[in-house]
DNA sequence: CAGAGTGATAACCGTATGGATATGAATAAT
DNA sequence: ATTATTCATATCCATACGGTTATCACTCTG
């Protein structure tokens, strides 16, 4: 799978994409207190976080017998590039656009 | 449903994202010409436009017979509030980190 | 050692999703 | 007027997805 579909495939379910906030938020977290007010159960926020480890958003860091996950912002870069990507091509189009009102006005 | 929760979910598919790309790309484009080389049938493309528009990343601009699609790039900006968010608690982070380290220091 | 806590995995279920084909309405071309 | 284009919508299908309960391995605590 190419890397940016992962990323936005990790991002685009609300519950997923709020226990990544969380994870940036309040840092390192064990997934049992990531279930509390999650509103889902274990297995769910378990499965989520399968998810977005495969998207690199957050890493797995085992200690004993709990697991204490975090955000790894270094994964949001593909998503800023595209961003800038699309508001490059925009800004060329509105520079298009510029110039030909400039041209329009001579 | 929340605004950006449209925005991701829209964003989230491959084909969906590369037809907008195309958008941003070569501006105002009949359905026909998006159909081409998309590599899906018409239909499939109609629906992924009503996504997109319902996410507000494109306009329908019908002209008789055919309609023009067209990228609106301010549907981009929730995204890129989310993506600022994150960064400002990554670097509040980075910060408390950095303090961290100059307190052990002294 | 026995028992409780933690988290990953498996199996299952209902719904959402992306795709195809069929079709109809509207506009353009002959 | 007839035919061809263009696009949206309806219907259907297979798969993906998010959730649940059940369970197992592992670790800490008594």
């Amino acid at each position: 799978m190419h890397a940016p579909d992962l990323l936005f495939k990790a991002l685009s379910d609300p519950t997923r994409r709020a226990l990544f906030e969380r994870l940036c938020r309040e840092g390192a977290l064990p997934v049992h207190e990531l279930t509390d007010g999650a509103g889902i159960s274990q297995p769910a926020v378990s499965k989520h976080l399968v998810q977005l480890r495969a998207a690199g958003l957050v890493l797995a860091d085992p200690q004993g017998r709990e697991t204490r996950y975090r955000a790894d912002p270094r994964a949001l870069a593909p998503l800023a590039d595209w961003l800038a990507d699309a508001a490059t091509f925009w800004s060329a189009r509105l520079d298009a656009l510029g110039d030909l009102l400039k041209r329009m006005d001579q």
